[in-house]
DNA sequence: CGTTCCGTTGATCTTAGTCAAAGGGGGTGG
DNA sequence: CCACCCCCTTTGACTAAGATCAACGGAACG
């Protein structure tokens, strides 16, 4: 069955628009299988060689780094449609680690199909290669916001972010989302400690501009966000095109 | 005239081996033209949606973000073989600027041929991914610089890897490469200010582990710095393999 | 119940930022 | 040819943002 694939990247169509008959049967093409994770497990290792490609279905997760005195980078969160392993697809091994946050459902390829799926699916490459610009766009916008900003509007801009692309996803539920990451997730993603990103995300308490608590985080004041992140309340959503 | 096209990312051979017949022909299929830029040009404007793509032959560039309060990010720095444009190629516009340092020779692409490019000549599209995976490793490695190391750590770093760099792309010269950029190009690519980035070079100099005058940037003890990167000294060199 | 992990808070310290001023070319126009 | 200016570098003095250290509370779990 491959009907759960509602978020993959291989179809052309938004998440919401059902699936075709024929992108059903090129899907089983490719598609080896669906995996689903628990919480805590390690998707991808930094130096690994993976013979398998995933995209996600269901499920949150981190991207990051581990420098040799143990400090962790977050390079991006993991969320519903995003592909992992093009590094490993497409280079000699992983650059960075992929773990779950939560339990996770993959869809998963076979590393070796990549190379076919260019030469008989131009359209699909052309959309995998999309899907790479669209990452480095966004870790491009990540390394502005580590480097130029203060820890308030890191805080602010980090939060907007995650919101809006849960929007774009049907993740969220009103000012509502499920954030599953411990605040050490969120600390070593925006290149703070712990203890400052805790006392910056009080302040945003105190001030009800949000409020995260056991996993769920609510937005109590979007524009307020939206003007700490120094980003026009508009652009968010447009960041992030539909997949 | 193609033959200036050494270092394109189209050529599947490494810089050195020499061009065959048919590659020559290949390559007059998609350029539409060269470009010869001088110092100070920009290249690409964030939020344009430029309709020609290209890649450096020769010079040296910047990619950067600008913030709303004026700050600017470096994103990375431009060098021969580098391919910029995909963002505007594939998605909508370009989402940083690309800005010539010194002046540059640029081998140029009509946009729209990128598609005729996933088409026909699936190993070249391929290319053109793993170039997209390899900058998204390079920003990864970038972001976690900026977000968890210490000054000092950030410029022995930085430096090593435009050095080596360099040398996979046969610009040095034994210790020295040409560097043009100035002082606060690199603090903004590190996330530090001028002035604390002219006094951490000082501290270099003054223990003779690198030397960086007039644009030229001379290597006094690599191993030196290696270490205080915090890099296994031989790693560098494997970590861009050749185009 | 103890242990562990995570969040919270206060006190203290350090790194890096800001401000200010001076030096050094290189280019341009008088 | 000189003077002025602009841009970049260098250096010192001061400030502030954020890191580190330490301790406690609460929830989950064996």
């Amino acid at each position: 069955m491959v009907t759960d694939c509602k978020n993959c990247w291989l179809r052309k169509q938004p998440v919401f628009l059902s699936m075709s008959e024929d992108e059903l049967v090129f899907m089983h093409e490719f598609k080896t299988g669906e995996l689903e994770v628990d919480a805590g497990a390690t998707l991808m290792l930094e130096g690994s060689n993976s013979p398998q490609l995933f995209t996600v279905l269901e499920g949150m997760g981190l991207r990051y780094k581990t420098l040799e005195d143990g400090e962790r980078q977050v390079i991006s969160f993991v969320m519903p449609g995003d592909f992992i392993g093009l590094q490993a697809g497409v280079m000699q091994e992983m650059q960075h680690s992929v773990e779950s946050t939560t339990p996770m459902k993959l869809c998963v390829f076979d590393r070796r199909s990549l190379w076919r799926l260019f030469k008989d699916h131009p359209e699909r490459a052309y959309d995998l290669t999309w899907l790479a610009a669209l990452e480095e766009h966004f870790l491009g916008e990540h390394l502005a916001v580590v480097g130029r900003m203060p820890a308030e509007q890191r805080l602010a801009t980090g939060i907007l972010r995650l919101y809006d692309r849960a929007v774009s996803l049907g993740l969220t539920e009103g000012p509502w989302m499920k954030l599953p990451y411990t605040q050490k997730d969120l600390a070593d993603a925006l290149g703070l400690s712990v203890v400052h990103t805790n006392k910056t995300l009080k302040r945003l308490r105190d001030r009800r501009i949000v409020n995260w608590k056991n996993g769920d985080m609510e937005i109590l004041d979007y524009d307020r966000l939206s003007e700490m992140a120094h980003v026009d309340p508009a652009e968010g959503m447009r960041q992030r095109p539909l997949i």
